[in-house]
RNA sequence: GGCCCUGUCGUCUAGAGGCCUAGGACACCACCCUUUCAAGGUGGGGACCGGGGUUCGAAUCCCCGCAGGGUCACCA
């Protein structure tokens, strides 16, 4: 039989980045065992927009580059993939629970089970809702409907026994009937809810394993109720631990964003995303711009390879290894070595994984991931130069829109902005001010323009003038730059060539 | 509260009774390198939730606690 996996999200606009480590391992699982991956879309939730809201979410795996074989946009021979065009398929399946007698008509009011729940609390006992207002017959119907009463549909379960789920990850797990609620299947309005859609949807799409996060094994005794009183087979089951916040086990949630900035690590990874948006003149909000959705990554440039081999890692392991190409995770990845407690999401080792990620791509697959930053910031640039630019910039850039950092490059001569600060320190006081005119005639006269030329004949100035090294090399960085970091000095000189430095330090000269 | 799940450095984890004086990675600290900033190099601190068993021997097996989490929706 092929392995086939399925993710199913519903279309909110943003993909989040604990959604998508549960569709890598399905993703992986189903690229491992050669069966197919099934992106179907959960819109039950009939909202307007469903395309607009699906689009992001499309993006992102596409950009991660998880493939699907089936669902969204692709189709596939067991279609549709849309819930919202499957209510028919429902309908069938509530007619067939309901003649088994495994469902039935309820009619109890939203406040007599509310009601009844909140003596289920005060009691200390299970919530299990009474069946008082259950229609057993058409009668009951027609006499519940006479008092203005509207019908939903509720499973009935059963109330004695257990049910035992063998979970890939979690092993045997043995739960009482006697706790499982009476869930509604059909809401009053006749749509259907997720426990008997999702259902459904598995069975007539052949899923064969159900990789899903642990929130979801307290669903799982309802679905293997319902499966089986439809007659569909059971799949195997595997129940992921969920993503965690940083440094706590709560469930990691996009809304709490406020607080995981209170977090310094977590605010610190945040900012140097910020600070790009920032650059390019995107408009970015915590709610919208967040480490917890897989957009903001994608927005700043880091690779989906890191990010993907950070994730994999997040509940998943193989030996003491960390480092995986795509190629490596498939032929690895098992359910067995999916760890049964949740992780935190720390965004700083997601960092590093991306730092070592770009750190080895070739110097021109660099180039080629920075350009469309520098493109989007508005600047006019030859590719020659910005090769050279990232090649001295070496690993200062950590993800492609570092390279912003670096603008000073790209800026016309007379645009440079002076760090005041900087220009007081190494330029406007002595000994820096003495040195400004010499500076700039060797400049003037250095002879190739290069960078080993330059050291050498700024080294001889250093001698002749008996100056420190140090302050000298401040000094012309501070002329030539505006600033008093950036990357080597004479690399720096030799890239922006005689006549810009020049035209640089004249008009330094002009503001002090 | 009922039911279920989980518990190794701050974080991700290795660990399937002796290879454990508990290993690696990120982060942190120190030093080295260095024209700034990065990067790099070397070193350091840092954990088996607790208590009982079983065993010659337990992070690993069993029991009892404790702690954290999930779920109990006409959300998915």
């Amino acid at each position: 039989m092929t392995v086939r996996t399925r993710f199913a999200p519903s279309p909110t606009g943003y993909l989040h980045i604990g959604g998508v480590r549960t569709a890598l391992f399905n993703w992986l699982f189903a690229r491992a065992h050669g069966g197919q991956f099934i992106l179907r879309i959960d819109d039950t939730d009939q909202q307007r927009n469903v395309q607009e809201a699906l689009q992001p979410i499309l993006d992102g795996f596409r950009w991660l580059g998880l493939d699907w074989d089936e669902g969204a946009d692709v189709g596939g021979p067991y279609g549709p993939y849309y819930q919202s065009q499957r209510l028919d398929r429902y309908q069938a399946a509530v007619q067939t629970l309901l003649a088994q007698g495994c469902a039935y008509w309820d009619y109890a009011t939203a406040e007599e089970l509310k009601a009844e729940m909140e003596a289920a609390e005060k009691e200390k006992r299970p919530k299990i809702y009474s069946r008082r207002w259950m229609a057993e017959t058409d009668a009951d119907r027609a006499r519940f409907e006479a008092e203005g009463r509207t019908g939903s549909v509720r499973v009935k379960m059963p109330r004695e026994g257990e049910c035992r789920i063998v979970d890939r990850i979690r092993g045997e797990v043995v739960v009482p009937w006697s706790g499982e609620q009476d869930t509604v299947i059909q809401r009053s309005d006749g749509t259907v809810t997720y426990n008997l859609a999702n259902v459904v949807d598995d069975c007539d799409m052949r899923i064969t394993h159900v990789i899903r996060a642990e929130e979801h094994l307290s669903n799982t005794p309802r679905q293997i109720f319902l499966l089986e009183a439809l007659g569909f087979p059971r799949p195997e089951y595997a129940h992921v631990p969920f993503v965690a916040e940083p440094g706590s086990k709560n469930k990691l949630s996009k809304r709490k964003i406020a607080n995981y900035l209170k977090n310094a690590e977590f605010k610190k990874v945040y900012d140097h995303a910020h600070a790009i948006t920032a650059k390019l003149g995107l408009e970015t909000t915590p709610e919208s711009f967040n480490p917890v959705l897989v957009d903001f990554y994608k927005t700043v440039g880091y690779l989906p390879d890191a990010v993907l081999n950070y994730l994999v890692l997040l509940g998943w392991s193989a030996g003491d290894r960390e480092t995986f190409t795509r190629q490596d995770m498939i032929a690895l990845f098992t359910l067995e070595g999916v760890n049964k407690s949740p992780a935190s999401l720390d965004v700083q080792k997601l960092l590093a994984f991306q730092e070592r990620y770009f750190q080895a791509l070739p110097l021109e697959q660099k180039v080629e991931r920075v350009l469309p930053f520098l493109l989007q910031a508005g600047f006019t640039v030859e590719s020659e130069v910005v090769r050279q630019i990232v090649e001295a910039a070496g690993p200062r850039l950590k993800v492609a829109g570092d390279i912003l950092d670096y603008s000073e490059f790209f800026l016309p001569d007379e645009q440079v902005p002076y760090d005041e600060k900087a220009l007081d320190k190494h330029v406007r006081k002595s000994p820096g001010a003495d040195w400004v005119t010499g500076l700039r005639s060797l400049l003037a006269a250095a002879k190739p323009f290069d960078a080993p030329t330059l050291q050498a004949q700024v080294e001889e100035f250093i001698a002749a003038q008996s100056a420190k090294p140090r302050p000298v090399s401040q000094t012309l960085r501070v002329l030539v730059t505006g600033k008093e970091v950036g990357f080597g000095t004479y690399e720096t000189l030799a890239i922006l060539g005689r006549e810009r430095c020049l035209a640089r330090i004249d008009r330094a000269i002009t503001i002090v």
